[in-house]
DNA sequence: CAGATATTCTAGCGTCGCTAGATTTACTTA
DNA sequence: TAAGTAAATCTAGCGACGCTAGAATATCTG
């Protein structure tokens, strides 16, 4: 059966070379540069290929944000961690989610702008969205109530900053300063 | 010249035709289905006559786009003025601009969603964006420190909350608590 | 009514996502 | 090793997209 595995391995090994083309292609010219064309020409296959390894391009970008789901936990726990105890815990994990969209900003149009089936705030969602979403809460600090409701009035906001200065809505300039005022309303005490 | 003026006065009526259906289709099945074909054929002329009107697909979104700015300008500053000088502007001003989002959620599309050419905080951004703004800056109350700062930030929070729960990120239930939330961090003097 | 002008339409270009069916390649078996 | 089968891949094409050149028609002017 080692036949099949070599075959399995290939497999894997060209869905790896379709999402790497395609985030190179959309970090290069933007997700609407993303076509099965020009990404079958890259991967030097036919376009039937691509279909063969996801349900149609859609799929592609959704594989791509499942990554970048993964990502941003990962940043996050380790901005929390990193100034655990620290007051600054907030603001720690609040520069990371807005690096993290300031370095990665096709990726995070893949996970958050763009239309996608992924499943949010259910069941089905992706263990790394969930554990993204805690890391959150818990920078938030200690239970407090609604701490669900808190964090996603959070989340909203550096949601809202990246991309509204993303779509240049608000200037690039001033970033700090708008970072420091959140941070400034969400840790005091009311 | 009565016959120039008649001309003139019909080509307006068809710019308003093509503008409704445009709406009303982007409402009925959303923008995506708002293709220039299916909007020749509801105004009842071949595609052509669109462009006699629109440099193309998206000038009639931005066309779209710029009488909801008038609208949501218009909708804040009723709510800054129905509650001005209570303590409760800013809930009412927050509130009326997410109650904006909810009631005509197509056309908050195509202002803050969809890629534009409208300039956005520059000499050329269009009056009625600016008052919006500046309705937000004024529910803030008065002048603070980097009150522009503040205002974005506040918005950010607002767009991040509409967008999330318009793709189905942030659950439709609790969008009360949210404001509430909301309002409370942005209102206390830190 | 004839000619000039403005308006509108037909038809088509190149592109998109996606797929049926032919063709080639790789493997299995006699 | 050769024939036959199964799997992998490709060619070619469908219908729809935004947009436009040039033909056809309607409208106005002298």
């Amino acid at each position: 059966m080692s036949i099949d595995e070599r075959k399995e391995r290939q497999r894997a090994e060209r869905y790896e070379l379709i999402l790497t083309a395609a985030l190179k292609l959309a970090e290069a010219e933007g997700w609407d540069a993303v076509t099965t064309r020009r990404l079958a020409g890259l991967i030097e296959y036919s376009q039937p290929v691509l279909y063969s390894h996801f349900k149609g391009k859609a799929d592609i970008v959704a594989a791509v944000a499942t990554r970048g789901f993964e990502e941003l936990a990962t940043r996050l726990k380790t901005a929390a961690t990193r100034a655990a105890g620290d007051p600054d815990v907030l603001r720690n994990v609040c520069a990371a989610y807005l690096d993290f969209a300031r370095s990665r900003p096709v990726v995070y149009e893949a996970m958050f702008v763009l239309p996608t089936k992924i499943k949010f705030a259910s069941e089905a969602t992706p263990p790394s969205l969930r554990a993204a979403f805690a890391a959150l809460v818990a920078a938030l600090g200690p239970e407090r109530e609604q701490s669900d409701f808190l964090a996603e009035v959070l989340w909203s906001a550096l949601h809202g900053l990246v991309v509204l200065a993303q779509s240049g809505r608000i200037p690039a300039a001033g970033a700090e300063a708008r970072l420091s005022i959140l941070v400034l309303k969400f840790s005091s005490e009311p």
